[in-house]
DNA sequence: TATACTTAGTGTATATTATACACTTTCTTA
DNA sequence: TAAGAAAGTGTATAATATACACTAAGTATA
């Protein structure tokens, strides 16, 4: 058995839903290789850190983002990843409500942006590949979890509710059989707020009765 | 951004379904830390090694295994999980019917041995761990993909692929509801063999159309 | 060689879940 | 105060899932 140690990276593809789209965070490189270019964040992870650890930082560091969804995606490796050679990343996803965010001005450098996952730049590495790889995990988890949960602010509309379902999984729902549907689930209850100040019938507020994942028998 | 290399492992966890109990693969550690426990087979990627190819390199040193179902898992991190301090061990489940299973002599020191899920030893490291993990993602994966057919010989009865299903589901299913469930998904074709030589009515043997991972809309 | 034993193989009725579909309500704005 | 806009609601039909028991065709045995 032979030891041989390996530079490892993390990267983090973070999600969040802005107006009507689904967008991921990229942030303008400012070291070569690919320097100037659209890029995850991400880095080598330091001394003895694990790879969560790592992800969880860089949250905090490039979006102001701590307490959110975070779920390991997958661990990429070998050769045309990266022109330094060999480097396993491991890369993460998280998931997070816009009002959460906040880009700290320290890092205006790298420009972290959020941009629509329909019309995405250039990306330097193989981030395109993790990208990809995140929108179909976050997908297929709509359909068995409740992580939308992680996606929409603490009091929402049903409305917003199904954009969130309907922007991810790109197909349209009926109004009336996802209401039917969701409510079975029990994963939200109405409060007595009401957003008003829209140019239409005020709607109801509710709000999810647990924040911590959970698998669905079935779902939409 | 610091760069610092890290140990990485791959450990990987290989299935096959015998006497009606799903087994897994341990071998007889040889070498400290936990010498002479039982662990899953992994080591130490070689330098520059993809840990995939590691994986796929290990199945066939201890199993004599090749061209068989290998996924990739996950990535543990940390401390507490081995003794030398803080490696990254990236872990891979693989399935194998048991007709390709070749254990070398050559390894005999570390008598590769196949233990039922139910009542496992005293395993080595965190394994037991990413046993547990990897039967979690087994039994979902089963839902929603073919992959029952890497578990299975080429030729195979109606009622061994039941057994697969409520061996490593843990529940009775219906014979006449699944063979009509399974019929529809038109994975398996009815080929003009039959098994005979037990002692009751031969049953007919059916094959895979396609060996190769896909997914399903819904399942059993 | 007849009978018992064992698993193979098959269909239907009922319950549950999914889908399709349109009008009234209640606010804002002109 | 009328028009515009999204909120909110129920029912009928189709599709899918479940529950359930007997006959068929071999092998083993008396």
């Amino acid at each position: 058995m032979k030891k041989h140690y390996q530079p490892v990276t993390t990267d983090v593809v973070i999600f969040t839903i802005e107006d009507g789209q689904l967008k991921v965070l990229l942030i303008k490189r400012a070291n070569e290789p690919f320097k100037d270019q659209w890029a995850l964040p991400g880095g080598f992870l330091f001394e003895d850190e694990e790879p969560e650890h790592a992800a969880v930082r860089i949250l905090k560091d490039k979006a102001g983002i701590k307490n959110v969804y975070v779920e390991q995606l997958y661990t990429f490796g070998g050769s045309g990843r990266d022109p330094r050679g060999k480097i396993i990343t491991v890369s993460y996803f998280a998931l997070v409500p816009k009002e959460k965010i906040k880009i700290s001005v320290s890092d205006k450098i790298q420009t972290p942006t959020f941009r629509s996952v329909k019309k995405l730049p250039d990306i330097a590495f193989d981030h395109n590949r993790i990208i990809t790889y995140a929108l179909k995990r976050l997908q297929s988890k709509l359909e068995y979890t409740n992580v939308v949960y992680s996606l929409l602010p603490r009091y929402f509309t049903f409305n917003q509710l199904q954009n969130a379902y309907e922007i991810i999984s790109g197909r349209k729902l009926d109004k009336r059989n996802f209401r039917k549907k969701f409510m079975l689930l029990k994963l939200i209850k109405a409060t007595k707020k009401v957003l008003k100040g829209e140019r239409q019938r005020p709607a109801k507020l509710y709000e999810f009765t647990h924040h911590k994942p959970a698998e669905l028998k079935k779902f939409f």
